[in-house]
RNA sequence: GCCACUUUAGCUCAGCGGUAGAGCAGCUGUUUCGUAAACAGCAGGUCACCGGUUCAAGUCCGGUAAGUGGCUCCA
């Protein structure tokens, strides 16, 4: 099957930048075998998950309504069938199709053991191969729906195991209607099979063609997603409608493991992590300091482009700072253990920048004529995340935010807002981000984790819906993920298994100024209140690199990459031109401090940017220095032998085309700043 | 924090009650080599930590820590 066509859809037909609802979109391929076209579904960036095939072009189906959802869903119930045969009184809650599979949220009156899985599979194909057709049924009304519930669906295990379906039934609006499906069949034995769940689906016609799935692991998963109810067991478990769809996805899976930030982070010597530091608390490499700076550079330039001004700020503060922004209130167990002292001041680790940022505006007496006042820094913070959520640099307890805060006058806000999206949007190109999500998070009317008035929410809230159908922004709005003080718009990206993480943010914030009493002088030499925006366009470095080492599976573009250029001396004789090379590249000739030394190569001055090269003069074979840089993902080597010395030429191999021949070093780093 | 799992040499892994193993990396020597692994030798381990069972524990049991996949939470 051959791949004829790039031709992209989205999924939703809404956007064609790149952005998507849940980042799948569809690839059309023309099948060689039955020579027409066919559409399949990928996840994200780079078709790591081809979800489905063998649907027409025609079709433009959602996932949802796919062939493929219905056979996972009707997995998911033929795992439950399989479990309460061998695990009677297991109370069933629910067993919906997800992205890449599917699950069943189970009570077990044991814990299960993953080792058990396995003895579930082998249930599942026996009961898939007994071909039991999969019947709907509709409740005639709520008392049917009830008695079917606790009679028909608990299969003789009593009434317990009906807890979760329900509360299921009790949430169904009166009046919709409530269905079945049933799924039975005699063995060879003649003994009955018999499985009846309250279920909306829709499902296929029958077990049989459930044939290639595969229980993948366990989880705990609290009953409505709500930490005060009862944890769940959640089997998960994934089903293609081919055995090749499921060794691809499998296969896929592996790969995806490869390209694993944590992993490749060690490989390329970018950072680590070590108990004897303490868990979440990064430790940066040489290689990966590099990243950090060449990143913080780029912003800094766009930042000063954009009238931002840089401030340092300490990392540890008074209490009272944060008493009274309000986090010790409403983010206190978000907060390392504060360093409290009976005597003295009780000081604590920052978790958040804007607080002393609040303090270097409201230091002297602000203008309406200088604002906006757009203070950026990045800015270190920690944050005491539970144990359970660190996860490498994705998730750590230290990060770097790139962090700024934009004092603003109500008549700028709009414009201001429209302006850190842009910025976010550069930094996305830059990145080579091009498949995200973007939503936005407001206040959940529910909860009482927020700070501030009402109206200042809904202004805020307004504010952001309105800016970004100004930019035409495609966003879909989410109750409950604000900030405390304030709604925010954030960059949702998938990592290399498919996870969503939070990435850029913007937030507006009528609450803090509030809080602080901000204040500057308006036309009418009256004091008014600034309005804060909060941004941060990479989320946090470590979150940044850690991603974008994953989008790039290492192989960092050559303006990122921490070595850049690896100088191979072919035998022992050549260092010394690997050297001078090495130094042109740099922009330094090191040769010029040896006073009255002789230049012993030919004189190939070139005005080289400077370059992060790397020369390899260890005693190995040329194969095995190109294999070295080549695991190390540098962009481009330079083979130095005797016939480069005596021609004044380089062999020039790329990472990605192999050998390019020899050039000129003005030839190479006119290709290379072209590149740049 | 909760559920499940994992932890043996720097890295990847084997060993699963009876004297700790391999490959790669490292070091030393030989080789000085033209586009993805030269050859040989050497060295490297309180088998995460603490406790228990046993004549005997990487191996079985319990606890702790760190990590992994989820849940909840989030940059």
């Amino acid at each position: 099957m051959g791949t004829c066509q790039a031709l992209c859809l989205n999924q939703n037909r809404r956007s064609n930048r790149g952005t998507c609802e849940n980042a799948s979109k569809y690839h059309v391929q023309l099948d060689d075998e039955l020579g027409r076209w066919v559409l399949r579904m990928y996840n994200w960036a780079d078709n790591l998950f081809p979800l489905y095939g063998r649907e027409t072009l025609m079709a433009q189906q959602s996932y949802e309504e796919s062939a493929l959802y219905r056979l996972r869903h009707s997995a998911a119930h033929l795992m439950a069938q399989a479990v309460t045969e061998l695990y009677p009184g297991s109370k069933l809650a629910i067993g919906p199709p997800i992205e890449n599979g599917f699950y069943y949220d189970i009570e077990f009156d044991e814990p299960l053991k993953e080792e058990e899985l396995s003895k579930i599979e082998h249930r599942m194909r026996e009961l898939a191969n007994l071909d039991q057709p999969i019947v709907r049924k509709v409740a005639k009304d709520v008392e049917e729906a009830r008695r079917i519930v606790l009679e028909e669906c608990t299969l003789g295990q009593g009434e317990a195991t009906a807890l979760y379906k329900l509360q299921l039934l009790d949430a169904i609006p009166p009046g919709e209607e409530v269905s079945f499906y049933e799924q039975r069949a005699m063995d060879k034995q003649g003994k009955e099979h018999l499985f009846i769940d309250l279920c909306r689906g829709p499902h296929i016609e029958s077990t049989k063609p459930i044939k290639h799935f595969k229980l993948m692991h366990l989880a705990g998963a609290y009953w409505r997603g709500d930490v005060k109810n009862k944890q769940l067991t959640r089997i998960y478990g994934t089903a293609f409608e081919t055995k090749e769809e499921l060794a691809l996805y499998l296969h896929n899976l592996e790969e995806a493991k490869k390209r694993d930030h944590r992993i490749l982070g060690r490989e390329l010597g970018l950072f680590m992590f070590s108990p004897r530091v303490g868990p979440g608390l990064a430790l940066w490499l040489p290689k990966g300091a590099i990243l950090r700076d060449v990143l913080m550079d780029f912003l800094k330039e766009e930042q000063v482009r954009r009238g931002y001004e840089g401030v340092v700020t300490p990392n540890i503060a008074s209490h009272r700072l944060y008493e009274k922004s309000g986090h010790i209130l409403t983010y206190r167990e978000k907060m390392f253990p504060f360093m409290e002292d009976e005597e003295k001041e009780t000081f604590i680790l920052k978790p958040m920048n804007c607080p002393f940022h609040i303090e270097i505006y409201s230091s002297t007496l602000r203008s309406y004529r200088e604002l906006p006042v757009r203070l950026a820094e990045f800015g270190t913070v920690y944050r005491y995340e539970q144990s359970g959520e660190l996860a490498g640099m994705l998730r750590v307890r230290g990060f770097t935010q790139d962090d700024a805060h934009l004092f603003v006058r109500p008549d700028q806000l709009l414009d201001e807002f429209k302006g850190v999206v842009d910025l976010m949007m550069v930094v996305l190109k830059k990145l080579g981000l091009s498949e995200y999500r973007v939503r936005v998070g407001t206040k959940d009317p529910e909860s009482d984790k927020y700070v501030g008035h009402q109206d200042n929410w809904k202004q805020a809230e307004a504010a952001i819906m309105q800016a970004c159908n100004e930019l035409g922004l495609d966003y879909e709005v989410s109750p409950g993920d604000a900030a405390f003080y304030g709604p925010k718009l954030d960059l949702i990206i998938k990592d290399a298994l498919g996870r969503e993480w939070q990435m850029g943010t913007v937030q507006v914030d009528y609450n803090l100024p509030e809080r602080f009493d901000l204040e500057y002088i308006g036309e009418d030499s009256k004091p008014h209140r600034p309005i804060m925006i909060h941004r941060a366009p990479f989320g946090s470095l470590e979150r940044m690199i850690g991603l974008i080492t994953e989008q790039y599976a290492g192989a960092f573009p050559l303006w990122l990459s921490p070595v850049q250029v690896a100088i191979l001396p072919i035998a022992d004789r050549h260092v010394g031109y690997a050297a001078h090379i090495a130094s042109q590249l740099l922009g330094y000739d090191s040769r010029q401090e040896v006073e009255g030394e002789q230049v012993p190569f030919k004189s190939d001055q070139v005005d080289s940017p400077q370059l992060r090269v790397n020369i390899d003069d260890s005693r190995q074979t040329l194969g095995k220095k190109i294999r070295e840089s080549q695991r190390q993902k540098v962009p481009y080597m330079l083979i130095i032998g005797d016939n480069d010395a005596e021609a004044g030429t380089v062999g020039v191999r790329s990472r990605e085309d192999g050998d390019l021949g020899a050039m000129t070093l003005a030839e190479f780093v006119a290709k290379v700043k072209a590149e740049l």
